[in-house]
DNA sequence: TCATTGGTTTTTTCCCATAAAAAACAGATT
DNA sequence: AATCTGTTTTTTATGGGAAAAAACCAATGA
């Protein structure tokens, strides 16, 4: 049966919200309840049924009083607020990190099921899921295949990748002087400097900057497809992120500074200089990975 | 509950062996069954035991002896040996194809459930693959929405296409002369060679010989991620094919003549010759592609 | 000795049931 | 009139189970 996650979850933020107001205050109408929690209405009566009883607020009327600030009791713990899907996406990356997962092994979706206590129908919903990032095979009526996170792999990846990069920062380029986007770069670049200058500190916040930087230059020329395979490497770096943590702080600073110059090469906008700092970013990340695979070997 | 299509289907597969057999002669052992089947050693007992009880082979000591020719009655019916999924799939298509599924439109699993007389489950399984076709979107507790097969979504794919392509041809020229893809080229050409003689009667025939085509030159440098993305056009053009009959004689003379233009050009080896051939025909395709998207309009 | 066959155990496929959540509808309140 | 709330209808999420198919293991016979 469907779990009510959602209900926690809403009700725990729900929470935050009555925190910040004064006793006695009103809570708002169930619309705007349901516009700030970005859920139904359904679910917003579901959560101030919830209040009521928790004698947090009480209703009177039309309005939502408040009575008492929630105390750390009154939240839902953190594991039964995400989803069966979440958890299990969850579990399955974790496994297949520290799992010995080999080219050519075949994954049982039962076993899995078992061992995270889901059902069948969730492990089958995430492999199948999963596949499209391209380590994972399914042929009809038979097992699951693990291709496995090989230097080919890596090699597929990076090639399209590189295509897909070159192609959107030439679009950038090519951008009107008043796109936003401009500023949105400026304002990048600006973190790109700050985060270097305390490196030492900080260096695991640059994975969601380059995250972040990467799809910017996507979104001069919006595509679903390059935004999809965006995913892939996405989860590609969650994945290898953790047993790559050897120099991580030294190969950041590096990308810190390729990323700089390459920023600098779209400000330029001359197509030569911009390629040329993109192609010395790209080859970087190409090698990176392409290291980081030998070492699981 | 699990259909048997499978068993219908290898008894089908099954009754045409027999009809080339001698009467009297043996059937070979299960394991041999099973790998000209390419089902398992289990399902390939299951049909034995199904011919033994119908009375076509009579099964003595290790020998599976022939005691009657099939009749056409012998057969299961052909809507009996598709499984669901693939069901679902075909009925998916066919809705979509006649179904005013205008942008934005929200699609209902339920009511597709009820309409192809199959389950929730499978139509949901067969939506969450389909979506990775981009022409679908889900949100978490949300329902389907149809984004459409706009002319914004033919760009995106025409693009990233077209890069592919370009990519793979160039590819395809460095492949060194003793490559046994450069005797696939010259088949597939006489093939369109032969199609182009006799356009008027069998110009339906070119689809299949398109993806063939485009296919082998993806084969010259494999990549995961192309190959997936060509899952996609083949999509396409399977589900804007018995809409965009207008012409179709004449689009297929084109294309072919287009084809044999890119073929010599790989055959020439020369780098300006090839793109500018496939270019010519990159731009054809995709004029016709957005020419078929306003019809629909 | 080794391919072949007979049972047994897993695994996948698929439907069904049901709680949660969303959406639609309708009446009430300001 | 427009917003708000109470109620009903749809739709999604997830577990559970049964049959089919595959995989595995042991026994058999040529």
């Amino acid at each position: 049966m469907k779990t009510n996650t959602l209900y926690k979850r809403s009700y725990n933020q729900c929470l935050d919200l009555v925190a910040t107001r004064t006793l006695g205050g009103d809570l708002g109408s169930e619309n705007e309840l349901a516009a700030a929690l970005d859920v139904s209405r359904t679910t917003v009566r579901a959560v101030l049924d919830g209040l009521t009883a928790a004698g947090l607020i009480g209703i009177d009327k039309r309005a939502k009083r408040i009575l008492r600030h929630p105390a750390p009791t009154d939240y839902y713990p953190d594991t039964e607020t995400e989803s069966v899907a979440t958890t299990v996406e969850k579990k399955f990356m974790a496994w297949i990190q520290q799992g010995d997962c080999k080219p050519g092994q075949h994954i049982s979706g039962l076993d899995l099921a078992r061992q995270f206590g889901t059902s069948n129908s969730a492990i089958r919903e995430h492999l199948n899921q999963f596949s499209y990032f391209g380590l994972l095979e399914r042929r009809p009526n038979s097992r699951w295949v693990f291709r496995g996170f090989t230097e080919e792999f890596a090699e597929e990846l990076t090639e399209v990748r590189e295509m897909f990069e070159l192609r959107s920062a030439r679009r950038f380029i090519e951008l009107d002087a008043k796109s936003p986007l401009w500023q949105e770069l400026d304002r990048i670049e600006e973190q790109h400097v700050a985060l270097l200058k305390d490196i030492d500190q900080r260096f695991m916040e640059f994975s969601e900057l380059d995250q972040r930087f990467h799809s910017l230059i996507n979104e001069a020329a919006p595509n679903r497809f390059m935004e999809m395979f965006f995913d892939v490497i996405s989860m590609v770096f969650h994945y290898h992120y953790p047993w790559n943590k050897r120099d991580e702080k030294e190969r950041n600073a590096v990308a810190i500074q390729e990323h700089l110059a390459y920023i600098r090469g779209l400000k330029s906008r001359d197509p030569e200089r911009m390629m040329a700092a993109c192609r010395t970013h790209l080859d970087t990340a190409r090698a990176s990975l392409l290291r980081s695979m030998e070492v699981r070997r």
